[in-house]
DNA sequence: GAGCTCTAATAACACCGTTAATTTAACGGT
DNA sequence: ACCGTTAAATTAACGGTGTTATTAGAGCTC
């Protein structure tokens, strides 16, 4: 039953709607799952209708990307909110959420930083990933702005090594690689702890330096 | 032409015949590309002759995994061994050596990896993977016997953090969301760094409070 | 040589992404 | 009030996939 011209609301709730059918498909029975059959069999539609608001498959799973880093990054901003004002305090709690966070919603993680897969990024899937790590950068950048790191370090890359630090973690234990005898939080702090200490080392070897 | 019984060897040079093939179609087309019906027309045989070898598509894949995970572990053990003998040294080389070696091969590390992946774990796979691991754990092992590492730290646990940061940065420069000024290299190094210099700090700080 | 077993090939099923052609309904102009 | 146009949805079709019977044939054992 086809109406004519439809208002950019209802075009931006049918998208909606693709999307929440096709991360159900994925919680469900996998991403493999998601197919524009299954999708259209949970909306009751034809199977090529999702076609109209998604020239491709590749598109939907890009929207579903976009989601799960928005509300990743809205989580770490959430648990900056609780961390002690110390650099040390604030940096480990960034990580310990991270892992937090993916744990909670295993499929949106896989989603987000799945190793195969091509480089469509959408300009939206980019300024949701900038505010992800735009969370990590801004403690590393108010550390050195205080003196609490040293003045010639890079936020950007410090902060790219504890994303790096806290993906490693998660993305063994979602890929089962870890055979340990502690369990995956006990990991993490290990991982945070080392971390913190390695930049503060070198920020006091830096300091003696000079 | 059908022939009666098969030895051992005709059958293992099949199966590798047949993983030969599916590795060149990821190397040229992607994973994706990985179908019985394109190994065959490498094979020149009919496209159900390889279930013969490999009962589900998975089963060439997971093949495909221990492949890439012994050469990845015989690569990090000849790093070591130009490795200069102290702790911080070789710990360093082989993180280096990690993130080389996965740059050398990224099909075979996203095969490896990846983490839309069932846990279908062989023996074959796991055995493998304990040789890579185990690469770094002796290096850990052998520095908590000589003493540059504290008598209570867990090889174990310290080897998973150190292969979760290598990882970390692998993962993210292939998932392409590295935003850097810096080369991959330099992160690397400052991943690296920052981690032995953790430990080693954790190492001071607890001989401090004996 | 008869019978049996092991290997390979052919056929078929259900599903997939994607495109083309076709129907149906609402809107604008007269 | 009608009609042409246009947007939305559906049906049909193509080539491809994993997987499972079913069938044909070569070699081994007796």
């Amino acid at each position: 039953m086809p109406r004519a011209v439809m208002s950019r609301d209802e075009i931006s709730s049918m998208r909606e709607a693709i999307c929440d059918a096709a991360m159900e498909l994925v919680r469900d029975h996998g991403p493999d799952a998601v197919s524009f059959r299954r999708i259209a069999a949970k909306l009751g539609c034809s199977y090529t209708t999702p076609y109209r608001y998604f020239a491709r498959k590749d598109d939907i799973l890009a929207a579903l990307r976009a989601r799960a880093f928005r509300a990743f990054g809205a989580a770490l901003v959430r648990a900056l909110g609780d961390a002690d004002p110390t650099v040390a305090a604030r940096l480990r709690a960034l990580v310990v959420a991270y892992v937090r966070a993916a744990n909670e919603d295993p499929d949106s993680y896989r989603l987000m930083l799945d190793l195969n897969q091509g480089n469509a990024r959408s300009p939206d899937l980019v300024a949701a990933e900038e505010g992800a790590l735009g969370t990590c950068r801004e403690v590393i950048a108010s550390a050195v702005a205080t003196g609490d790191l040293p003045r010639g370090t890079d936020p950007n890359v410090v902060a790219h090594v504890f994303w790096a630090g806290a993906h490693g973690v998660v993305s063994l234990a979602l890929a089962q690689q870890l055979v340990l005898d502690c369990t995956l939080d006990e990991l993490v702090v290990v991982m945070a702890d080392t971390l913190v200490q390695g930049v503060l080392a070198s920020t006091a070897s830096r300091n003696r330096r000079r």
